[in-house]
DNA sequence: CGGCACCGTTCCGCGATGTGGAACAGGTGA
DNA sequence: TCACCTGTTCCACATCGCGGAACGGTGCCG
């Protein structure tokens, strides 16, 4: 495997503050390399934000850009760890794909989903991101924002993916108030052709919207004929147990 | 300030992945860079564990490696984030130097403090590890321990930082016990002549002691005639006070 | 107060390293 | 079957990173 020997030396010298401040001499020594090559190192890395430098000017240490490159793997995966459970129980259920997703945006973003038993079932949406008027998870986002917010969405351009995608400012006005009404919202083929989904939003403790869990499949057997409420109940009772284990 | 264009790139690089996962393709447009260069920048990176390649070997995302490196800033920031105006009312209170730590094998770690007001006042220990038999913060952490781990430290080597540093196992356990009785820990001198403390410990939802409070200050006034009781309740007080903080 | 030790920083000649264009193998979809 | 796109690998080349040396600053000690 290609190796680059400055990464490496980068990532000796990190390893060196993963226990706590040191001078450029110490770091030099922890990591075996030259105080030069240690210097230049360690102002490389604290021109990217991994490294800063302590109390003025004597000692280094870890910086926050490590966290902010990985927060959002840390926050996204543990959502996904706490919702992960129950998109498991709720693709049995519904012998569908089970997702989630968190507003990015004028987009939801999909973080993670559960395969659907059946060997026929859409593909994983799994880091994509798709504008919210156009799919389950956003409309249930849309219908939780303040009316200044989504105002603000519908004065944006509203992409037309099929010709069943609604894009009339009116016309998702109305279609959020029912989404409101029944806690959950169903999509058929407006993103895609061929595909079905229905999603309810996830509340934090404030109550603020976060997510939306969904299940979506294929359009020629999902939903099952009578089944559409029966599936928005499961979704939006999973997003309900999701959003209680947030809360707890 | 000198730079690195290895490790700018290298940065750049996990910069694309920070929204999720990519092929090299689509890493070198992002960052602006030849796909050959990116391919050995991913794979540089995957030898580090920065990266690591989804689903076999078709996309790269981001690897444990930047949360294993900045855990350690997190998690200690953290409790220190939750900590920290606690510890600024308890200087404020006691007219001392407070101050936060964790266990960390047969240390303590100090990992913040809040100065006295007063200019006269004991260094900043924060970094700084100290074995445990020797100061408050690490008496309180081993009167929580269960029987076999305390015996397997008191039978570790135990030493004698002053005159004053009690070492002998048995007068250890007699000490302990009667922290376990006050719920904090006085030492003066111990460590170092000129400097007495108090601790009390701070324990997690599930009971388990994960570290300690404390208020340090120049033996010559601290703590003041007949105060030693009152100091050790009000330390104890703010270390309930962030422990609850902590199961809420 | 002066000398000394040690620190972090900077410089620069040099050659080792990283570069990037090109080619290749494999997979996918029309 | 073919075109297109991907990820991977190669290699000539020149740029970049290296690291020893020197410098200025700071703190300590006699």
């Amino acid at each position: 495997m290609s190796r680059v020997q400055s990464i490496e030396r980068a990532f000796a010298v990190l390893t060196t503050l993963a226990d706590g401040p040191l001078g450029v001499t110490d770091v030099a020594e922890r990591a075996r390399l030259p105080k030069s090559t240690a210097a230049r190192l360690l102002a490389s890395l604290a021109r990217e934000g991994a490294v800063e430098q302590a109390d003025g000017r004597s000692e280094y240490r870890l910086g926050r850009r490590l966290l902010t490159l990985s927060s959002g793997i840390g926050a996204s995966r543990s959502l996904v760890a706490i919702a992960h459970p129950f998109l498991v129980e709720l693709a049995e259920q519904t012998g569908e794909a089970a997702g989630l997703s968190v507003l990015d945006g004028r987009t939801v973003h999909y973080i993670d989903q559960v395969d659907s038993p059946n060997p026929v079932q859409v593909r994983d949406w799994t880091g994509t991101r798709i504008s919210m008027h156009a799919v389950s998870s956003g409309l249930v986002v849309l219908a939780s924002l303040k009316p200044a917010a989504l105002e603000a969405y519908l004065a944006g351009p509203l992409e037309r993916f099929t010709e069943h995608t609604v894009v009339i400012p009116s016309q998702i006005r109305d279609r959020l108030w029912n989404v409101r009404r029944d806690g959950y919202a169903w999509v058929r083929e407006e993103f895609a052709l061929g595909i079905s989904s229905v999603a309810a939003p996830i509340a934090d403790a404030s109550g603020e919207v976060v997510g939306a869990v969904h299940v979506h499949g294929p359009s020629y057997r999902f939903p099952a004929a009578g089944q559409a409420d029966t599936l928005g109940e499961a979704v939006e009772a999973a997003a309900g147990r999701i959003g209680s284990r947030l809360r707890s």
